[in-house]
DNA sequence: ATTAGCACTCTAATTAAATGAGTGCTAACA
DNA sequence: TGTTAGCACTCATTTAATTAGAGTGCTAAT
C-alpha cells in the first residue's frame, strides 16, 4: 500500500477541509456522517489508521481525532485544493485613492491583503537593480555638499547628499548634469558597471573624481533602501490563532515582522525558485526558521524588464489556502496594471 | 487625616518600590521586615488601611497584599522618585554609525531606547512646519510632469511629481527656479502663507498657475509625511509583561503600534502641554484610550527655531520610571547635539 | 470488504479539599 | 495614646480526585 487509492484521497480531503474549518481534530464519526462516502465510522477508522501510517495525518494524542501533518497539507495544496477564480475587480476600489507614491501604494496593498485574509501580509518593492535611470540631477547645496537626485522608471525618486572638497561653479555642474544624463539615461542600475563608470570618468576630465563620488553615493542610496523596503500589515492578526499566539511563538513572529530583516530570507528564497509564481511553504519548509509553526505563501510580481517584487502571507498551517492563493493571484494582476500603466491625474 | 504624614509617605514609598521590583502585591509583613521603620506588621497594617482609604493603594482581593493605585503611582512620580543622573556618553556609540539620513537616525534611536528600557519606544521626526526652506528645484521630467525637490534645514529632502498641462521650455524652468529660490529661501514652511503665495504668483506672470501647482504639491508632500513619520521599536516588549500580554490587551496595543496613527494623539498632547519637557501619563491619564492599562512617558526635543519632535516610552504601570525618565532625558540631550552640529565625513 | 459492538485510553471539565498569604479586629502593653 | 501580639477569618491558588465524553482499536458477525 504505497499509493493513495481514490477512497483514501477522498477521506484525506474530507479530514483536511474539516480541520481547516473547525481547527479541531476530526474523528471517524464526523467523516462517516458528513461525507458522501456512505461508510461506517469503523471503515473510516481503518482507512485513517492507514493514512496515519503513511504520514498524511496524525493524532495529537491517543484518544483524539486526526489532524493533517505537514505532508498532508502538502498533498492538499498540490492535489486537492480547488482554485477559485474570482473577478479581479473587487480589490481595485480599496486600492489606490490618488496615492502617487509607490511606498503608499505598497503599504496600502499590504493592508488590503491582511484585511482580506486575516493573516499577516508583507510586500516588497521591486528590486531596483533592473530599473532604468530616467533622470539624474546634481545641484550645489552649499560649499561642501552636492544634492544628487535620481529618478527611475515608475517615477521612483531617490536622493543623496554628497560631500565635496570644494564648491563647483554652476557651469561645471551644468556640464556634469548633461554628461551624466546623456550617458546613463536608459541604462538599468545593474548596467552601470565598472566599464561604464571608467568611460564616464574619462569624459569628465578634471572632474572625474566628482563623478566617481556621485556614482558611489547613488549606488549606496539605492542599496540602503533595497534592504529595507519591506512593507507589512496585519502582523497582529497572528494573535488571532491560538496555535501561534502563545507568548513565546507570538513574540518571535511579531519580532520578525518588526525587524523586517528576517523576512528578507523569505523574499530571496521566493525570487530564487520561481515555479508558477506562487510558493507555499508549510511548516519546516520555510526558509525562515521562526516560522516553522506557520505556513507561508508567497508570490512574485513582475513589472516588465525583469523587475520583480514579492508578496507574501504568513498564517497558521491551518490556513485557508484557497482564499490566500486567490488573493495573491489577484493582487499580482493588480500590481502589474498599477505600475505599468502610467497614472494620469 | 487629609494629608500624608511622614511615616505614611515612607510606607507608601516602600510599598511602591517593592511592587515595582516584584510585581507581586505587597503585604504588611514584608514592609515591616524590609524597611528601616522598625514597626510591627500590625502597625503597618493600620497605616496601609489608611492609605487604602485615601486612595493611594488598593487590594486586588480581600486576602491579598496591596498594590499602588494610579493615584499612588502619581504621588510616587511627583514626589518620591529619585532622579538618576547618568553620564550622557554611554549611548553615543550605539547611535550613529555614519547614517546620514534622518529617518535612520530616528529609527536607531527608537531601537536604543527600546533596548535600554525593555519597553516599547516611539519617536517622531520634528515637525516640518517651522523648518526653513534651503533649496528648491523644479525639473522637467517628461511632457506632462515636473519633478519638484525641496531641501530644508537639516538636509531633509522631499520630492513630488507635479502633473502639468504642457511641457515648459528650459528657460522658463530656469526662471521659475530662480524666482522660487529667491523668494522662499530662508522662510519656514509655515511662513509660506497666502500672501507670500499671491505675491509669488504675481511675479510669475503667465506661469502663475504653475507656481500655484508647485506650492500646493509641496505643501501636500510635506503634509503627507507629517502624519506618518513616527518610528517605533520594541513593540513586542509589551508581551513581556503579563499584565499587558493577555490576548485582548496585547492585540490592541500592538495594533496601535502597527497603525501608528493612534500614536498621534500622544504626540499632540505632549507637544501641547509642555511642562519641564517630560510628561508622565499613568493609566487613564493617557490621551490614547487603548493605553489605559499602561503608563506612557513622553518628552519633547527641540532643534532650535521651535522645531520640535516627541519621544516616548510605553510600558506597564509598574514601570521603572526612574530609568525611563533618565533615558529620555539623556536621549533628549543627544538629539540636540546630533542635529545641531552638522556632521562631517 | 464492511460493519456493529464493546473495551479501553486519554483529555478536559468538574468538584473537593488543602494550603497559605494576608487582613481586620481586639485586648494588652508601654 | 500609639504600638503590638494574637487569633479568627477570607479568599486566591494549588493539588488531588472524579467524572464525562470523544475517539480509537480490535474482534466477530454479516
Amino acid at each position: 500500500m504505497t499509493e493513495l487509492d481514490d477512497r483514501k484521497i477522498k477521506i484525506l480531503d474530507a479530514i483536511i477541509r474539516n480541520y481547516l474549518d473547525t481547527g479541531e481534530p476530526v474523528g471517524s464519526r464526523t467523516i462517516s456522517k458528513y461525507s458522501d462516502l456512505n461508510l461506517s465510522s469503523a471503515t473510516i477508522r481503518n482507512e485513517m489508521s492507514d493514512l496515519e501510517e503513511m504520514g498524511y495525518i496524525l493524532q495529537p494524542h491517543t484518544s483524539a481525532g486526526r489532524i493533517p501533518s505537514d505532508k498532508g497539507y502538502r498533498f492538499y495544496v498540490d492535489n486537492l485544493m480547488k482554485e477559485k477564480n474570482r473577478e479581479v475587480t473587487e480589490m481595485k476600489e480599496f486600492m489606490i485613492e490618488h496615492t502617487t507614491k509607490m511606498e503608499q501604494v505598497l503599504q496600502q496593498m499590504a493592508k488590503v491583503l491582511a484585511t482580506n485574509t486575516n493573516y499577516a501580509a508583507m510586500i516588497t518593492a521591486p528590486s531596483y537593480q533592473r530599473n532604468k535611470v530616467k533622470f539624474l540631477q546634481l545641484s550645489q547645496m552649499d560649499n561642501d555638499q552636492i544634492l544628487a537626485v535620481i529618478v527611475m522608471e515608475g517615477n521612483i525618486v531617490k536622493n543623496k547628499m554628497i560631500p565635496t572638497r570644494e564648491a563647483l561653479d554652476s557651469e561645471t555642474i551644468l556640464k556634469l548634469n548633461i554628461l551624466l544624463n546623456t550617458s546613463l539615461n536608459g541604462l538599468s542600475v545593474e548596467q552601470i558597471n565598472l566599464s561604464t563608470i571608467s568611460k564616464l570618468k574619462e569624459q569628465a576630465g578634471i572632474h572625474s573624481n566628482i563623478v566617481g563620488d556621485v556614482l558611489d553615493a547613488l549606488a549606496e542610496a539605492i542599496q540602503e533602501d533595497e534592504d529595507l523596503e519591506i512593507y507589512t500589515s496585519g502582523a497582529t492578526n497572528i494573535l488571532k490563532y491560538p496555535e501561534l499566539s502563545d507568548s513565546g511563538k507570538a513574540s518571535e513572529l511579531l519580532s520578525a515582522f518588526e525587524e523586517k530583516q528576517q523576512l528578507v530570507g523569505l523574499v530571496n528564497d521566493t525570487l530564487a525558485s520561481e515555479e508558477n509564481g506562487i510558493q507555499v511553504y508549510i511548516g519546516d519548509e520555510s526558509p525562515v526558521k521562526n516560522m516553522k509553526d506557520c505556513s507561508v505563501v508567497t508570490a512574485t510580481y513582475e513589472l516588465g524588464e525583469g523587475m520583480q517584487g514579492t508578496i507574501g502571507i504568513i498564517g497558521p498551517k491551518r490556513m485557508d489556502y484557497e482564499n490566500v492563493m486567490d488573493n495573491l493571484k489577484t493582487l499580482k494582476v493588480q500590481l502589474d496594471t498599477v505600475f505599468k500603466k502610467p497614472k494620469k491625474e
